[in-house]
RNA sequence: GCGCCUGUAGCUCAGUUGGAUAGAGCAACGGACUUCUAAUCCGUAGGCCAGAGGUUCGAAUCCUCUCAGGCGCGCCA
């Protein structure tokens, strides 16, 4: 490999590789037992003394074939230490542990990359094109986003950017499900209200939806239609009601998630697999191979021969299809599209529906490990210490909507990933409008807006970064080094939560560079009077500042020239 | 009753396919602005990783059981 090809690649991997490539030799030579060097495993140590990566490649080895771990370790050490352009030193610790201490002069070369590839450091082509679907939201289109499906479209929206990035092909897309009887209850709502703004007797459905926002609507429709529904027969008036209602309704929706700065490459409509003939096309599909049945007067599908615990109705006696089976035909249409891993975001309430649709998907002729639910626990809001009571039922919930305007969409999108998605989150409205410290969104955002001041202040005396003029040299404090192997560990971070489905990674990692940053800032000076070491952290911070960029776009959040 | 998730510092949580002496933030206490933004930093203290067994060179991590909390177990969506 080139060396300017080499230094595109993350460092743990080109260890990796350097390790891989001398074992292999080794293994040839007879000099240590046989091993799957696809399975090797770099790691970076707990501890600093432990240098920069450590592998346990000799202690694996030393189990199977019955040997010394600390002699295997020495024979690859001696092969390793050789290459004295890479490493400073190779040492064995522990139990065989052998610990690697990449060159400063390695180190200081990724900056060189990240200046190169800018916007694109972090990115990578681990994914190999491969084609794969993010599902999330799918909110039925019956009332507003509420703060439950916000940590699903932060979660699901930032997943996305990050399979993107680690290479992936991806495709995002909301499920509306416009079918059923919660739309025919949205038309008898309205309509209800509809009736009431023009002084009619009006008895409100029982399990009709009791937000103010169906009045909203109502009012709406009355404007544009008059009162010409009155007259109309009652089911052509529910009809006309429910259609308007779920227009209105999802393009509050899609204006809320713009707000929120998440964006949807399909919309898939419910009601189109069935115009499509989809539905029928998979019960048949599925009666051909035997995999339903009739009893009781229902259809059912056969899913315990796939793990599920019992078998599911398809087809209710009273005729009409249940919410599984048009499920069942949406995802048959995803794998027919081509996708290679189906990703649904889905709340965490929903995980009994797991089994039964990973039946589906091996029922279809798929491998099951194809198919991903992220479920997504409840969050839960807490004002001035106290919880807010929240319940669909009764329409007492707090919108997407008013949280983005209360405390802004960038800190609304952070605190709904601060947390694994299967934890159940605590969102601190007090604590998400502070503008301090304590709020890890502004200690974020606020190590940018420092990098920018920082670069404002050069550019006034005449200095600008520039990378040719980079002395590698230049960079020898610890302080240094240490925030270069922060941001240079990067483009893992982004492979191990594409590779996890663990977008909070992502989180937790810009905490942890900010914190790096400003303990960097407090004990160094940029600007000095020394001016190859000025010229060489200004092209340092200029490369922290494209990594806090890059990494808070994955999240959808800003990053701010100033505060 | 069965299944899934969770249990780590006083609080909120990380812990990268099993790795070395378990980490961070907040809260507490003590320090640092004549210096590129103090929306910041440094230091101190804080632990039976719910509990008990097991697997092995090695366990917060994997297996079994117990306890505690949340959720699910519909011909609802």
């Amino acid at each position: 490999m080139p060396e300017t090809e080499r230094i595109r690649v993350p460092m743990k991997e080109q260890i990796a590789a350097l390790l891989r490539n001398t074992l292999h030799e080794l293994i040839a030579q007879g000099a240590i037992p046989e091993y799957d060097l696809e399975t090797i495993s770099v790691s970076v140590p707990a501890r600093k003394e432990f240098g920069d990566f450590s592998t346990n490649v000799a202690m694996i080895m030393a189990s199977q074939a019955k040997k010394k771990p600390r002699d295997i370790a020495q024979t690859i050490q001696e092969r390793m230490a050789r290459l004295s352009d890479v490493f400073d030193r190779v040492d064995i610790a522990g139990p065989g542990f052998i610990n690697f201490t990449v060159s400063p002069l390695m180190w200081v070369r990724v900056l060189n990359t990240i200046l190169e590839k800018k916007d694109r450091f972090g990115t990578s082509a681990f994914g190999r094109g491969k084609k794969v679907q993010v599902e999330f939201v799918s909110a039925n289109p019956t009332g507003p986003l509420h703060v439950g499906h916000g940590r699903g479209a932060a979660v699901g929206d930032t997943l996305a950017r990050i399979l993107k990035a680690a290479g992936f092909k991806v495709e995002s897309e909301y499920y509306i499900n416009d079918v059923g009887n919660q739309m025919n209850i949205l038309g008898l709502s309205v309509l209800s209200r509809y009736r009431e703004i023009f002084g009619k007797d009006s008895s409100f459905p029982e399990n009709g939806y009791k937000g103010d926002y169906i009045r909203k609507i109502a009012q709406s429709l009355s404007e544009a239609r008059g009162d010409e529904l009155l007259c109309r027969e009652e089911s052509d008036a529910v009809t006309a009601c429910r259609e308007f209602a779920s227009d209105f309704i999802l393009n509050g929706i899609k204006e809320d998630l713009a707000l929120f700065n998440v964006h949807f490459d399909q919309w898939f409509s419910e009601a189109a697999l069935y115009r499509d003939h989809k539905v029928e096309h998979t019960l048949d599909f599925l009666k051909e191979r035997g995999l339903s049945y009739e009893a009781e007067g229902a259809l059912w599908f056969r899913t315990t021969g796939f793990g599920d615990e019992k078998d599911r109705v398809l087809r209710k006696q009273d005729g009409s299809l249940t919410y599984f089976a048009p499920d069942i035909a949406y995802h048959q249409d995803k794998l027919e599209r081509g996708f290679k891993q189906i990703i649904d975001v889905w709340g965490a309430d929903h995980h009994g529906y797991v089994p039964r649709m990973k039946a589906a998907i091996e029922a279809l002729g798929a491998d099951k490990d194809c198919f991903h639910a992220l479920l997504i626990q409840l969050v839960s809001l807490v004002r001035e210490g106290q919880p807010v009571s929240m319940s669909t039922r009764s329409g007492e919930f707090v919108t997407l909507r008013e949280i983005i305007d209360e405390v802004g969409k960038d800190v609304c999108r952070y605190f709904f990933m601060m947390r694994r998605s299967d934890a159940q989150l605590v969102f601190d409205l007090d604590l998400a409008k502070k503008k301090s410290e304590e709020n890890p969104v502004y200690y974020i955002q606020y190590a940018h807006a420092r990098i920018c001041s920082i670069l404002r202040n050069a550019a006034e005396q005449g200095l600008s970064p520039e990378p040719s003029l980079l002395e590698e040299d230049a960079l020898s404090t610890g302080d240094d080094l240490d925030l270069i192997k922060m941001i240079a560990g990067y483009p893992d971070v982004v492979v191990s939560s594409a590779a996890d489905l663990e977008p909070h990674r992502i989180s937790f990692y810009l905490l942890e560079l900010a914190t790096a940053f400003h303990r960097f800032y407090n004990r160094n000076r940029v600007i000095s009077d020394d001016g190859r070491v000025t010229m060489a952290r200004l092209i340092l911070v200029v490369a922290v500042k494209q990594v806090l960029a890059n990494a808070l776009s994955l999240m959808g959040i800003e990053a701010p020239e100033s505060m």
